[in-house]
DNA sequence: GCTTTACTAGTTTTT
DNA sequence: CTAGTAAAGC
């Protein structure tokens, strides 16, 4: 009984309840820090030493890579972990998918859209249906694509998505919902799946009764991280693998549910219960992570919430110092300040990867980044705008599509609209010869004669011939990037930066043999380059700093953290019209942050902000200027906090100001 | 008629 | 910084 040794050793009475009790339901409500990785990670080793067959185990987390993390430390102690099934609910939906795609009427290959993908195909729609020429401002692309996205994931109509989130796009209710059917129509004519149709897909299979059944069988345990942060769907996808045999595990934290904007519903930690009523609930409230003073900051943050929350998270770790707040005069000198203070620790020994710098907003830590790399600090940053969303990898992944499938219309669209001379008009006629057959050679010949656009269809032509001639993979993507260097500098003027993107996009063609992989991989799920660049195996004094959205520094920790802008306006950030609901939201999201500190915990904000080159006043975070919170704050720096009734000047008073001046 | 360029307004979080 | 729009240019 070696394995039963260690979970004794390792885990707290609660935690070993969670990792042991095999049969049943399971409700882990599980705070911040307090050790629910280690649950699941020995819950795995359990379930393994059992003799339960590793592939009958589903693990659904928030991201893969923490399904990774999970599975790999289960790993350490039993190798047979490494086969346990685990990923996200998208990336789970997707291999069903795949495997049963005749059951939907799907032909394979399936092709993934991403987020601009969607985007662009509903602009196109919408011009088909001539929606975009209207006198009143029809919604832009990338409002479509909340709306129609929240319709699916939240499981309402478009109307009721726009009477809350956008009641002044109400008039075109009917037209979007009528866009909406358009939409789905083109992907499913032409078996292509986006993030949504992961998750309706799969419980749409999951509807039918054999292949549920077969599911069910297969995976005779299961369990859930993140909870909270599930979508309606994803908490049907769960009950319907599971209301057979039972066996399944949700862990989750309703005080850190951050993801309401995606269709997360902490709502579904209490439906856990009514669904599965004989459900046992387990609750996590020792927390190994945080000393006493900052769980104290975090307690009393949550504590001024207008939901009440039950839990209260005790430190196992007494001492340390209080959370500091640090006020600054302007952007750069907090920038300034943390760099300052990063480069101050790191001097006295503290390895960089020990120290995370959090942000509501990527746009944040800009000027941190300038005041980084000034000191020579090398860092790297978390969400935000991720390598294959940036225009110049997108062109040239569009071109590695169309060799693909050269029925993509989307991708086609890209490329020609590439090509010297070439507008709106000619794209159009281009793709309506391209893409009923897929033979291009002819149809760009054709138009080569052309005055103004011929010469660059020729180059395509060429370039396209050439690279579907090449040997291999890896020989073709040279030849396209060779192709694409001189537009991206004819269009970019950044072009230094973004070549050097794509040089790594050429590397990472490398360990590559064909172009649906890549793609797939580089595109539909994950993308490598995340792995590539968070190499474990990195020596830990070469590790960087990180830099992270508040969002992305989910279920991870630092020993020292800075949270940066913590005034109104940024955390919480203002936007149109702001429900309390929302305001709740971005109150978790500060609980998220300070929870994420080990030891040591910085709050920084300046006094002056600039708005589109107007300079602001900023006040602290309504959710820090608290009587309740504040005095558990270290106070740096001139506190000029602006009286609560200052009075705005007004427009008037305003316009006399500026003309007596 | 179509493409390119110049300008302006608004800028969250992510599988 | 980028998406959308208006005007200039071929």
């Amino acid at each position: 009984m070696e394995i039963e040794d260690l979970l004794k050793a390792n885990l707290n009475p609660q935690q070993y309840e969670a990792a042991t009790v095999l049969e049943g339901p399971v409700l882990v409500v599980a705070g911040a820090g307090t050790g629910k990785t280690r649950v699941i990670e020995y819950r795995v080793l359990h379930l393994a030493s059992q003799g339960v067959d590793p592939h009958r185990i589903l693990l659904l987390t928030f991201t893969r890579r923490a399904a990774r993390e999970m599975i790999s430390r289960a790993s350490r102690h039993n190798r047979l972990c490494q086969e346990v099934e685990g990923g996200t609910f998208h990336s789970f939906g997707f291999s069903v998918i795949t495997r049963y795609a005749h059951l939907l009427g799907l032909n394979r290959p399936l092709s993934f859209l991403d987020e601009a993908d969607r985007e662009a195909l509903l602009h196109r729609l919408a011009a088909q249906l001539g929606y975009t020429q209207r006198k009143v401002r029809f919604p832009s692309k990338g409002t479509l694509r909340e709306v129609v996205s929240a319709s699916f994931n939240r499981g309402e109509s478009i109307e009721e998505v726009l009477l809350k989130d956008y009641p002044h796009f109400l008039q075109w209710a009917g037209d979007i919902e009528r866009l909406r059917e358009e939409y789905v129509r083109y992907k499913l004519d032409h078996n292509l799946l986006d993030y949504d149709d992961l998750l309706i897909h799969l419980k749409i299979l999951l509807e039918q009764e054999p292949v549920r059944r077969a599911l069910a069988e297969r995976y005779r345990f299961i369990m859930v991280d993140e909870y909270q942060d599930t979508n309606r769907l994803q908490a049907e996808i769960a009950y319907l693998l599971a209301k057979d045999h039972r066996n399944i595990m949700a862990v989750g934290d309703d005080a850190q549910s951050i993801y309401a904007f995606r269709g997360a519903r902490y709502q579904n930690m209490f439906e856990f219960l009514e669904v599965f009523p004989e459900a046992r609930v387990i609750k996590l409230e020792r927390n190994y992570r945080s000393s006493q003073p900052i769980l104290d900051l975090a307690n009393a943050l949550i504590d001024g919430a207008k939901r009440k929350y039950t839990k209260v998270l005790k430190a196992s770790v007494a001492e340390g110092p209080r959370p500091r707040l640090l006020i600054f005069k302007d952007p750069e000198s907090e920038a300034e300040g943390i760099a300052h203070k990063v480069k101050e620790l790191w001097d006295e020994g503290v390895e960089l990867h020990r120290i995370g710098v959090l942000f509501r907003s990527m746009y944040i830590a800009r000027p941190l980044e300038v005041a980084l790399a000034r000191r020579g600090i090398p860092y790297r940053t978390y969400g935000g705008l991720r390598f294959i969303e940036t225009a110049h990898i997108k062109d040239l992944l569009s071109h590695i599509k169309v060799l693909a499938n050269p029925r993509d219309e989307l991708a086609w669209h890209r490329v020609l609209l590439l090509v010297e001379g070439v507008g709106p008009k000619t794209a159009e006629e281009l793709l309506r010869r391209i893409t009923p057959s897929g033979q291009w050679q002819g149809a760009l010949s054709e138009l080569e004669g052309h005055p103004r656009s011929g010469k660059g269809i020729r180059k395509l032509r060429e370039a396209l011939l050439e690279v579907a001639q090449a040997p291999t993979f890896h020989e073709a993507v040279e030849i396209l990037c060779d192709y694409y260097a001189p537009i991206l500098k004819e269009r970019y003027d950044d072009y230094p930066r973004r070549l050097s993107d794509v040089e790594s996009l050429r590397q990472i063609a490398q360990g590559y043999r064909s172009p649906e992989r890549f793609l797939l991989d580089l595109v539909a799920l994950e993308s490598p380059e995340r792995s590539l660049l968070e190499r474990d195996d990195l020596p830990l004094d070469t590790r960087p700093l990180v830099l992270s959205t508040i969002h992305s520094a989910k279920g991870l920790e630092w020993t020292v953290v800075f949270i940066m802008g913590v005034a109104d306006g940024h955390l919480p950030i203002s936007y149109t019209h702001t429900s309390e609901e929302e305001m709740e939201e971005e109150r978790r999201l500060l609980y998220v942050a300070v929870t994420r500190a080990k030891r040591e915990l910085y709050l920084t904000m300046s006094h002056e902000g600039h708005r589109g080159g107007i300079r602001v006043f900023q006040r602290l975070s309504r959710f820090l200027d608290d009587p309740a919170v504040l005095p558990l704050l270290e106070l740096e720096g001139e506190p000029l906090v602006l009286e609560e009734d200052s009075p705005a000047l007004g427009r008037e008073k305003l316009l006399k100001k500026v003309l007596q001046s």
